[in-house]
Formats: structure tokens, sequence, C-alpha cells
DNA sequence: CCCCCCCC
């Protein structure tokens, strides 16, 4: 098949004419190796087949795709922009690829089309005399043009030295920043804040805030340290456009920020931000360069990764304390799962925690969550810095759903998360348990069943325990009024009620005695220990009625047997340390997969 | 100038 070029287009192009898609070969692609982060920005030379540009660049997005398709690729630009440049005090124009299209990749062409010659030696660019980058034109396709009458700022942030309106400057795209070159405006969405955080560490204190700023060229991180944060925090809002000048830009610490930019800013005393409050149309919401997760067991620990995945099953929210820092910290842990049909443990921390509801099995999109290890297996841990999305209106979130309520909840899922971590526990039955000797571990052994209460037992339901939030101790009655806590060693005019049930559960295989605490037994009885314990005192035949509503009730119980030594003698003690309603569509699976083991 | 975050 022959392919047709564009021919003659680059000489438009170059002077700032806008084409609807173009069609262009890539002669050859070089990686600009600039500071010490060398990656992700390419050089290409592209071909009209008539002439060739060899100031053309490629933005972030559309590497890979690029690469992968190699030399003598034939691509449509969907979308590009040229901008003036300052090389050694000689202007030139660069030609930005901001969306290509490939047509046919390099290894079916193999060679270049007609015979082209160098747009620059052919023709002299005509310079003009503005040293800064800018473009020509003015249309929706292209927002690094001078702003159209659209747009006006809003009030700024309440200080002075933001006289100087910078809405009617010419606006630089954001792949074009650099610390070379400080006299630059751009203008970006913001498409994430940070909390505010303070450090303390031997070089000082205070506190910063950051946020991911994005435009149709690429993306770059802005951090604002102390007085910064009290005068830009609250005017920067999420998803808002705005004008920003003169801050100080330097390389980006990879380790920190998976944004395609080999660069980050800090805001300075010179810096200025201003809403822009026009439409915003040509402006994107966030890119992600999204990994699937079969590819994570792969990749090394610590490093950045965007994900598109079905949230399968979510814990619940856990509050601990750090061991390191003493802070209190909250976390939720998610099991994801794509199109590979491989999961893997998400770990959302703090706020993110809080707010994520996995039920209906949202879509959940995370961008620069961290690969960490354990035993032998890969989780992600999205700490600060990175984003999350619920369901967001982008065509691989409504693919993923697709693929998930088509087909996604059967068959076989690869867990690359270790087997020992809380949500991806082994499904055991009770004869398992026996057979394979479970408990011998010295911190017990995990295993989950589905199982059927037989018989439970009324006798030693409830304890008084302290009040004392974090202590559940049984407290000593003083028979005066007062409880005493050993552990807090104090005393107190009330107590709280506590469970520790026992029952007999049972599966297909056999039975085993249990025991449980507060939370798992009140799952159990579908009711508070607070209730139980008073209804109890109320009427001490209550126990009886309570226990018995509970037969033959069924869960998945998450079970830890340890072996242990009792006058003389060993014996298993299992303690269930979650009990949840029964998700058949898993449960399920997970029997239909032993009997294909059983068959062979 | 931060970049910390537990337990299996």
């Amino acid at each position: 098949m022959a392919y047709k070029l564009t021919e003659g287009c680059l000489e438009s192009i170059m002077e700032g004419a806008e084409l609807s898609s173009p069609v262009l070969q890539i002669l050859a692609i070089k990686k600009i190796v600039s500071g010490n982060a060398k990656k992700d920005r390419y050089r290409v030379i592209v071909s009209d087949g008539l002439y060739s540009v060899s100031h053309a660049m490629l933005a972030a997005p559309n590497n890979e795709q690029v690469l992968q398709a190699g030399e003598h690729t034939i691509i449509k630009i969907k979308r590009y922009i040229t901008s003036l440049f300052n090389n050694s005090d000689k202007e030139q124009r660069i030609l930005l690829l901001l969306d290509v299209e490939i047509i046919a990749p390099g290894s079916q062409i193999a060679s270049s089309l007609g015979k082209p010659t160098p747009l620059a030696e052919a023709k002299k660019n005509e310079p003009t005399n503005s040293n800064i980058y800018a473009t020509k034109g003015n249309s929706s396709s292209n927002s690094f043009a001078k702003r159209s009458d659209d747009s006006s700022s809003s009030t700024l942030p309440h200080n002075g030295n933001n006289s100087v309106s910078l809405e009617n400057q010419l606006i630089h795209p954001i792949c074009s920043l650099s610390p070379y070159q400080n006299k630059w405006v751009i203008k970006a969405r913001v498409s994430n804040k940070s909390a505010i955080r303070t450090w303390s560490n031997s070089k000082g204190e205070g506190k910063l805030f950051s946020m991911d700023l994005l435009d149709e060229s690429g993306e770059i991180r802005c951090t604002g340290f102390k007085e910064m944060v009290d005068k830009y925090y609250d005017y920067i809002q999420v998803d808002k456009i705005y004008f920003i000048s003169k801050c100080q830009i330097k390389g980006a610490n990879k380790k920190f920020c998976s944004l395609k930019n080999d660069y980050e800013m800090t805001m300075t005393n010179e810096t200025t931000v201003q809403e822009y409050q026009g439409e915003d149309k040509g402006i994107p919401s966030t890119q992600y360069n999204f990994m699937t997760i079969d590819k994570i067991g792969n990749m090394e620990s610590d490093s950045l990764v965007d994900i598109c995945a079905i949230c399968k099953e979510a814990s619940e929210l856990q509050t601990f304390q750090a061991k390191s820092s003493g802070r209190e910290l909250k976390k939720k842990e998610v099991v994801l799962v794509d199109q590979t049909k491989s999961s893997v443990i998400l770990t959302l921390w703090g706020t993110d925690a809080e707010n994520f509801d996995g039920t209906n099995n949202p879509v959940v999109v995370i961008k620069g969550a961290r690969i960490r290890e354990f035993g032998g297996g890969k989780n992600l841990s999205l700490g600060a810095g990175g984003l999350l999305k619920i369901n967001p209106d982008i065509p691989e979130s409504f693919r993923i759903r697709g693929w998930y309520d088509q087909e996604g909840c059967s068959g076989n899922i690869v867990d690359i998360s270790a087997k020992s971590g809380s949500l991806s526990t082994v499904w055991m039955s009770f004869k398992g348990v026996k057979d394979q000797g479970l408990g011998n571990a010295e911190k017990g052994d995990y295993y989950q069943n589905v199982a059927t209460v037989l018989l439970m037992s009324s006798n030693n339901l409830t304890y008084k325990a302290c009040p004392t939030e974090s202590c559940n101790k049984k407290i000593i009655d003083l028979e005066n009024g007062m409880y005493r806590c050993e552990k807090c060693n104090r005393e107190f005019p009330n107590f709280k009620y506590r469970l520790l049930a026992r029952m007999n559960v049972a599966d297909w295989s056999g039975n085993t005695w249990i025991s449980m605490f507060s939370s798992e037994a009140e799952t159990v009885m579908g009711m508070t220990a607070q209730e139980v314990g008073e209804q109890i005192e109320s009427n001490s035949e209550a126990a009886a009625d309570i226990v018995e509503k509970v037969n033959f009730k069924q869960f998945v119980f998450k079970c830890r047997a340890k072996m242990e030594t009792y006058n003389d003698e060993a014996r298993l003690k299992t303690i269930s340390v979650e009990v949840k309603p029964i998700n058949y569509k898993d449960f399920n699976n997970q029997i239909v997969n032993r009997i294909k083991q059983l068959m062979g």
C-alpha cells in the first residue's frame, strides 16, 4: 500500500499556519540529553516528502508509541504548535507535535518517501523581534496563542505584587520551560493539589504544598513553601486554570514525582498566579501513563506507576500509630484487578482512605502510586503527591468498566501481592487446616473459609472493660460505683461492654471452635456490644435468646490458627480476626477453580 | 527547603 504525505505542508506549518491533520514521515528520532534527568524528551526529524524539519519535538504523551513505531513511521498530526526558540542568539522556530496518530509503523515503510530537502536550507526563516517562545495564530486548538478576549483574570490573592496582569502576555508551553530561561508565563490547569504538610528536621522546619500543572504540551510539579502556602494555597483550586509566571525551575527528582518532565518548579517572591476564567477548551485534564497490573510484578520497588483498574474488594478503615514517628495513620487496603487478569493490593492513606467506598466495584484510577515489595509479592501505596480518581470520565475507565461487567469477575485472577496480605488470605476448608497442620508459624497461620454457625456459647459473652478508647482491658468492679483498670492504673465511674464470643462453625468438611472479639462478634450477632451487655444485664435469660438467633447464619470467617499448649496438651486455637458477608461471585469462583484442580 | 506513612 502506498502512503501519501502532505507534500509541502511543512513550509506553511513553520510559518505558523494551522493545517488540519497533515501527514508526515519521521526520518529520525533522537533523545535529548539535558541535565541529570534524561528521560522522555525526544527530538525528531520530520518530512512531508518535499521538505524536512529537524527542529521538531514530541510532546511527552506521544513518546512511547512513536518510539515503538520507530524511524520511517508515517504519522498523522492531530495537534501541533510551533514556538520561537532562542538558540545562541539565533532565533529558530520549533515544531512541537502534541498529538500524533501512527498511520504505518517504520517497519512497514523502511525508507524515506520522496526526496525531502531541509526546509531551513530551502528557505530562510524570518525571525521576529520577540526572544521568547510564542506562537502565531489564535484558535481553540492552540492555547499557547495570545489570549482571546473572552478571558479575564479574577481577583488576585491578598498581596500587592501582582500589579502586572499576565493575561495579555504571550503564553509558553510547559514543555518549553527550562532553568535557562526565566521570562515566561504558562497557562495551566491545576490537576492535583496536595494537603499542606509541615516538616521539622536538622535543617529547620516549615510548611509546604505542591500541585501538578498541565497544558497541551506537558505537565510540571510546582511547590510552594512557607509564605507561599499562606499566599496561594486557598486561592488555587483543583481543575481551575491559572496564568503562572516566575517560579524557580530546577531538575525534578524522579524518585518523588512521576510527572513527565525533567524539571519541577518552586514558587518564589516574584511568582505571580492569576486565575483564567475564560473557556478552557484545549487545556487537557490529568494525563496518565497507564501500566497494566501484570507488569508490576517485574518492576522495581519504589518506582511510580499510573493504574486504571477495578476495585474488587476493600478493607475497613484502619487506624494505628506509626512506630517511627508516633503519628496516627489511617489506611485502607484495596484489591485492584484489570484486563490482564492480575490483581494487586493498593494502600490508600489519610483522607483518600477515609473517603474511599469500594461498594459496586468502582473504577479506580491512580497516578504516581509507589511499588512496594513484601514477602516476595508487590503492592502499591498511594502516598503524598499521588492522585486518586474514582470512575473518572476517561476512555480507559469506560473500557475497563465494560470488561469487568462482561467477563471480569469470572476465571482465574493472578495476585501479584504477597499471599499473607490481609486481603489475599488463602481459602481453606477446616479439613484442609487439619490436614496441612496449620498453626505452627510463630505468629499463627491465616486462612479464610465460608462457614455456618452451629452453636454459640452464651457463657461469659460480655465483659466490662476499661472505658478508655484504646484500652479494652477488663475492669475490676470495686462495688462502690467505681471501676478500676489495672492497665491504665486508674479508676472510672463508668465502663464499656466488650464481647468475647465463642462459637462452633462448620463447613462441608467438618467443624471447629473459634473465638472472636467485639467487632467481629457484633457482625455475627447484628448487635452492638453495648446492646448485648445491656440486654443481658436487665434480663439474665436474654443471652440464650441472643445466641440462638445466630444459629445457621453464614459468613466468611478470616481466621488465625495457632498451636498452643494447654495442660501439657497441644491444641489448635482459632481466632476469627474478620467476619464478612459472603461474596458469592468470589466464593463460587474459588470453588470452580478447586474443582478444576481436582479434575487435573 | 519536602520526598514522611504501619502491619503482616
